[in-house]
DNA sequence: AAAAATAATTCAAACGATTGACTTAATAAT
DNA sequence: ATTATTAAGTCAATCGTTTGAATTATTTTT
């Protein structure tokens, strides 16, 4: 059935996020993916392409949220400033809403930190494009060149990766569980008021 | 020798902030730190409570690297935006600076991402001091409250974070190898210009 | 439509290698 | 004499991977 290869890469993706590609076992990932073990070789060959493939799906699947959330936007003619908050308010939506990312924006994180083999695609079909998107809106509205906009568009993104990347403390210093709906809807108008005293204030 | 110890702490932080403690066997370990194998067992028992020392030592070195940028500062009757400012170079320097931190802002990052059983005594001992601290005084600055204050001092270290978590893909966008001491004082200008905005510029 | 042949998939079992931990013995340093 | 360190090796457990047989699905032939 090609249900296997499936439950295999949805497993896997889960599992890697949780523990990385060192923490699980292909006996753990057969285990939970309830299929045999020797499904992992069959359908991915070693373990480490099916962590390749988990990634390729990734990286897939933040273009396809992106490339979707792009279509309707760009039928309207946008101001920069529009643009950048779509653009901020999208990458917040992936990051920390787990019903669009899943385990993936986990895994992207993990890469970025421990980069493997797959980082090199992960970089030039993701971030860079991202990076350079947004440079450009940053030159665009602050005036400053390539070199400043450059590491301002890093410590406003760093806005929307801190909420993913240490979540864990700032759900203990609100006292709260998890991330709901209202608390990313206020992170989401922090991170954009930021941005847009950001762009305004910034001086050469 | 004494040395042997203090080999085997300096070896693992390295290899475990490159590869991860699952990415790193002992006789790794042991053969890079030119030691026998046995010394790992002889000084700490297990690969795990080596790893403990490792962090340990860590948490140790940041707190003493708080407390050294303190006591100079104390004496002095500081604004809130001047001990702000204080506090926000010294969190660059330790993170991007690989001559005071070493591997261990790695390690620190790794932890954070992917928590074991330390992360407790990290987040108790380091991580919510500085962030109650920084609260204190995006509060008193903004006069934001304290659940805004705390989201907005995530987004502020996150400017910070961002530049040691995503090293990586700033390099890559600046076309450089890696961080020089001007780049260094660039981004933590930016960063310090930036925060002034915000607190200076930030609404209820 | 029934039977035969082929391909795709799954299975339990085991492979060789490596893992962390441990033992015993001997040596070196303080 | 106590402590520190090396050496060589064993241990059970686990690792990723492979095997060949069994099963199921698909296609071809009759």
């Amino acid at each position: 059935m090609k249900e296997t290869r499936e439950k295999l890469l949805q497993t896997a993706t889960e599992l890697f996020a949780k523990r990385g590609i060192d923490g699980v076992s292909t006996r753990d990932l057969a285990k939970v993916s309830g299929v045999n073990l020797c499904s992992i070789n069959y359908y991915f060959g070693s373990k480490q392409n099916l962590y390749d493939a988990v990634l390729e799906c990734v990286i897939e699947k933040i273009s396809n949220f992106a490339s979707s959330k792009q279509i309707p936007l760009q039928t309207q003619n946008l101001t920069p400033i529009e643009e950048f908050d779509a653009f901020a308010s999208n990458m917040v939506d992936f990051l920390c809403s787990d019903k669009i990312s899943g385990a993936g924006a986990e895994l992207l994180i993990k890469e970025i930190i421990q980069p493997t083999n797959v980082y090199n695609k992960l970089y030039q079909t993701v971030i860079e494009p991202m990076h350079k998107r947004m440079t450009a809106i940053v030159m665009k509205i602050t005036g400053l060149d390539e070199h400043n906009a450059i590491i301002q568009t890093h410590c406003l993104m760093g806005q929307v990766v801190m909420f993913k990347v240490h979540k864990s403390a700032l759900l203990r210093r609100l006292d709260v569980k998890d991330y709901s709906p209202e608390l990313i809807t206020e992170i989401k108008s922090r991170i954009i008021e930021n941005c847009h005293i950001l762009l305004k204030g910034v001086t050469k």
